[in-house]
DNA sequence: GAAACTAACTAACAGTAGTTAGTTTTTTGA
DNA sequence: TCAAAAAACTAACTACTGTTAGTTAGTTTC
């Protein structure tokens, strides 16, 4: 039988089930036997179903206050920051994508209180993001947008990388850090001259 | 008590329900319970609880495949195809957003068979989708990218909607559809010069 | 006014959920 | 090699799941 930390082993199967079933239709019986034990051992390495969905959520959440913290203090230029803050993102969600899978789609299942404690940092989150676009209007690099719109707009097709992304895919997380980047500075049109 | 179409009213508050709760941790006497009445008796009015889950589906459903199919009947400019056909798609997701959330998040709840059928449906849509993008760029009006990366961050931040999205927030779906088009199309950049 | 229909009810079933208690086996470390 | 610790086991519990069966009260139809 394997050594090395079963309790991480626990937490890979567990979100890889997780990631394709949803959290409610994983069993503690259903990560039990695909590690070839019994759900009541699963209780020797970790404290709850919950538990698992709480650390996964936290850790991923912990990750990206990593990385826009870090984009604020060394760049200073608007697009180069909403470069690098899009790059950060989606190496994040690229780095483990059965848990970021988990923590995009599940949160919600978490209780009342635990999920509130998300909602604040996520907001945090996006207030530091909606800050680099304000800075880009006001230096008059970007164009003035609904700051809040475009945010979600932004976010949105940042998020939806989890559905699509394989890591044996041909495309790697740089190369979408760098074609969503583009595509949300220049968008779609050739001669930038659509008018609705 | 209501005489009114009863059914209709079992499938509006589940969906409500599940929206907030997700399908799965929605419950036949949760249901029930929201409307004065025992879980059993729902069954006097549908058949099972997936059933509520795929027909909001495929009327979801349903619905899309008739806007891309009128865009494509009505329209011939490759922008303003574009246009229309997130117009469209706006629509559908804001006319009921409890129906249209539950459509986004929890098709996958559907046993295997349905889900399958609704996979290639949403295939068919998003095929159409990209046929817009491909004409675009074969007349020189959309820049060359990746088609399918294009389109699914296209799709991506249409989708989006039914997550922030409130009727009596201050955007109405048609603006909605005229601030996404414009940021798909031109993009964040004010003069359309940004090189990665 | 009897028959049929509608829509609610109670009781209950078979299955599954997460988890606990208590016990046994396996591994570790001196 | 032997005691301690770690990690597995079996049995079981309580709570809840979607659903069926059988029944009943109220309304509509002929």
């Amino acid at each position: 039988m394997a050594r090395p930390n079963r309790k991480e082993e626990i937490f890979k199967t567990a979100l890889a089930l997780m990631r394709v079933h949803g959290y409610r239709n994983t069993s503690m019986r259903d990560i039990a036997g695909a590690l070839n034990m019994e759900a009541p051992s699963l209780y020797n390495h970790i404290s709850s179903k919950e538990d698992l969905l709480w650390q996964t959520c936290t850790r991923i959440a912990g990750a990206f206050e990593k990385g826009i913290a870090e984009v604020n203090d060394i760049y200073f230029n608007p697009q180069e920051k909403l470069g690098m803050a899009i790059r950060f993102h989606i190496e994040v969600l690229t780095h483990d994508l059965d848990a970021s899978y988990v923590f995009v789609h599940e949160w919600r299942h978490l209780q009342s209180e635990l999920r509130d404690a998300l909602i604040v940092r996520r907001d945090r989150y996006e207030a530091a993001f909606r800050e680099i676009l304000a800075q880009g209007e006001s230096e008059g690099v970007f164009v003035d947008s609904d700051n809040k719109f475009a945010l979600l707009t932004i976010l949105s097709s940042l998020n939806w990388v989890v559905e699509w992304y394989r890591p044996d895919g041909d495309m790697s997380p740089s190369q979408i850090a760098n074609q969503l980047t583009e595509f949300i500075l220049n968008g779609l049109n050739k001669h930038h001259n659509y008018v609705r």
